[in-house]
DNA sequence: ATGGTCGCGCAGCGA
C-alpha cells in the first residue's frame, strides 16, 4: 500500500502536475494540503475519472485538506474529534482508507515566533496531540501525513543557522511534534533514510530548488504496526521540477500490509 | 544584486 502526502499550493493552479503525478506514482492512498477551493469547487470528478475516491475540507482562499483513495474511503470527518470550538480554518480531514485510519493536516505556519499564529500553532499541535490520546490506540494503525511546518531537526534544513529566531525550527514548535512523537508516532521516511539534506519544501525564489536549500517539513507519521512495516520511502523531487510545480514535493512510503 | 517567486485576485498579503 502506497500513501502519499503533498502540500499542492492551490489545487486548481495544479491539477495538471497532480494529474500527472498519479499516473506514474501510482500511489492508494494521497493526503493533499493548501487546495485553497470551496468545497463547491473541488474536482472530485476528475479525481473519480482517474480512480480515486476523494473527500475534501476546504474554505475557499487558504488552507484546504483532501484525501484520495483507490482502496477505499469511509468514516470521513473534518476537525478536531473533542468537545473545543470547530478550529476556524480548514487544516483536518480524516478517512479510513484500506483499513487504515489516518489524517490529512495542513498545521498553521506560524509566521513569527512573537505573532498570535504561532501560539495559534502551538496550541493545534497540542489539540492535535491531545484528540490522538482521547480518540487512538498506539497500538493500532493510524497515520498523520501532511505539511507540519516543523523541520523535525537541524539535518531537516539546509541551514540551521538562518532560522533562528524564526518558526519551523523553535524548541518550543519541535517539543510540540515530539508529543506527537511520543504518544506513539514514528517519522516514517527518517526511519528508512537516516542521511541530512533531503528536503521536501524549496522557497520558490532565488533558484533555491537547484541550489538544494530547503526544509523537510512534509511528513508521515504513523503508529507501530504501520511504521514497522515500511519497505519504501521517497521525496519526490522530479515534481518539483519544470513547470508551474507546487513549492513542496510528494513524500511518500509503501507499507507491506494488505488494504482491507 | 542585501532581493529574488508564487497564488489569489486585483492590492497587497501569506507562504
Amino acid at each position: 500500500m502506497r500513501i502519499a502526502t503533498w502540500n499542492v499550493n492551490s489545487l486548481k493552479a495544479r491539477m495538471p502536475r497532480v494529474e500527472e503525478w498519479l499516473a506514474y506514482a501510482e500511489p492508494d492512498v494521497v493526503c493533499l494540503q493548501e487546495t485553497k477551493l470551496a468545497d463547491s469547487a473541488f474536482p472530485g470528478l476528475a479525481f473519480g475519472a482517474l480512480g480515486y475516491e476523494a473527500a475534501h475540507h476546504g474554505e475557499g482562499r487558504w488552507n484546504g485538506v483532501a484525501i484520495l483513495s483507490r482502496v477505499g474511503l469511509d468514516d470521513v470527518t473534518d476537525g478536531f474529534d473533542d468537545d473545543g470550538e470547530p478550529d476556524p480554518e480548514a487544516r483536518l480531514l480524516w478517512a479510513t482508507c484500506g483499513g487504515v485510519r489516518l489524517a490529512s493536516v495542513y498545521v498553521p505556519n506560524g509566521r513569527a515566533l512573537e505573532h498570535e499564529q504561532y501560539d495559534y500553532k502551538l496550541s493545534w499541535l497540542e489539540r492535535l496531540r491531545a484528540n490522538l490520546s482521547r480518540v487512538h490506540d498506539p497500538a493500532a494503525s493510524l497515520l498523520i501525513g501532511g505539511d507540519f511546518n516543523i523541520a523535525p531537526t537541524d539535518d531537516d534544513v539546509w541551514d540551521p543557522a538562518r532560522f533562528v529566531g524564526a518558526t519551523h525550527t523553535s524548541d518550543a514548535e519541535r517539543a510540540a511534534l515530539a508529543a506527537l512523537l511520543d504518544w506513539g508516532l514514528a517519522d516514517t521516511f527518517r526511519g528508512y533514510h537516516s542521511e541530512p539534506g533531503l528536503f521536501s519544501w524549496w522557497d520558490y525564489r532565488a533558484g533555491n530548488f537547484h541550489k538544494r536549500q530547503g526544509m523537510r517539513i512534509d511528513l508521515l507519521l504513523a503508529t507501530a504496526p504501520l511504521a514497522d512495516s515500511v519497505t519504501f520511502a521517497l521525496i519526490d523531487r522530479q515534481a518539483r521540477k519544470g513547470k508551474l510545480p507546487s513549492d513542496h514535493a510528494p513524500v511518500l512510503i509503501d507499507i507491506d500490509i494488505d488494504p482491507s
